[in-house]
DNA sequence: TATTGTTATACTCTATAACTATA
DNA sequence: TATAGTTATAGAGTATAACAATA
């Protein structure tokens, strides 16, 4: 009503947050030659090794067409790998390699980096909470593929 | 559709979670005519009634490029009008106009439809805890989406 | 000289639909 | 017939840079 923004619906403050964040790793992870979508491709995929883009377009909420165009890009930069599924032809396994793994850490590194900058005015033990809390919520979304806190696998 | 890209950092999870809201707000505000940037901007601009496109670009935190054709489809759709500011007559002063006010009304029911839904699976106190969170963060980023005190810079 | 908003141009991301090759 | 991925096409959104009017 009166802290924020304009914003007091629950939808609207989470999407106001999360600008933050995204609208500072655009930049940072743009001078690393990544974009947020392949960011978000890059990262999807290391929780899911060898997932087909099919559920990876799913997962990230996007039609298959858009899929395509960044798995070309990851693939020709070396990142991520196709393989045939054998199981079933039709399908690809995407695989990040070996450059795919540096880029991640950079990525996680960046991501711990602006975190702190971004969540710095925010006590410990409300990112705490407020990591759990979405977490939990997360959990809530019905079929979701990976379950919460189960990593990579 | 799965929102959980099995993220376990603080920005990851944010955004992950801003997304299932705005995945599934993109949906219904388009069955309104209502895209996610011209939904960001007539909300702000209902924040900060007779705002400067200027600073409406800073909220935002988009170029002033990116305002000028989101207002000019908004002024001829009828919702906002621009106004001369007679103290500085570079600038416009935007307004909602009555029908933009409607489209307010729309959108904060929806806005509120939609988080019935998806935060169906969250208890109301874990609801509301993270909205004081996510409040209690936003007020620690100056420059975010007005703090009602502060005004425009 | 600095700033507000516009024009010109280009890029990223994504959608829909038609096509292929498998299933 | 249905599905995985690609190609073709189209549109939204935004950035940078050059420009106009105004400060």
């Amino acid at each position: 009503m009166s802290s924020d923004v304009g914003a007091t619906e629950l939808g609207e403050l989470l999407q106001a947050a999360a600008r933050a964040f995204s609208q500072r790793g655009r930049a940072r992870f743009g001078e690393h030659g990544l974009s947020p979508a392949r960011v978000r491709l890059l990262t999807t995929l290391h929780h899911r090794p060898g997932g087909r883009m099919r559920d990876l377009a799913d997962v990230l909420g996007v039609s298959g067409r858009a899929v395509t165009p960044l798995v070309d890009a990851l693939e020709s930069d070396g990142l991520v790998a196709r393989t045939t599924d054998p199981d079933d032809r039709r399908a690809f396994r995407l695989t990040l390699t070996d450059a795919g793994l540096g880029a991640i850490e950079r990525i996680t590194s960046l991501q711990h980096t602006i975190s702190e900058e971004i969540f710095s005015g925010l006590p410990a033990a409300d990112r705490d909470r407020l990591g759990h809390l979405l977490k939990a919520f997360l959990a809530t979304m019905p079929g979701q593929p990976c379950p919460p806190d189960s990593g990579p696998r």
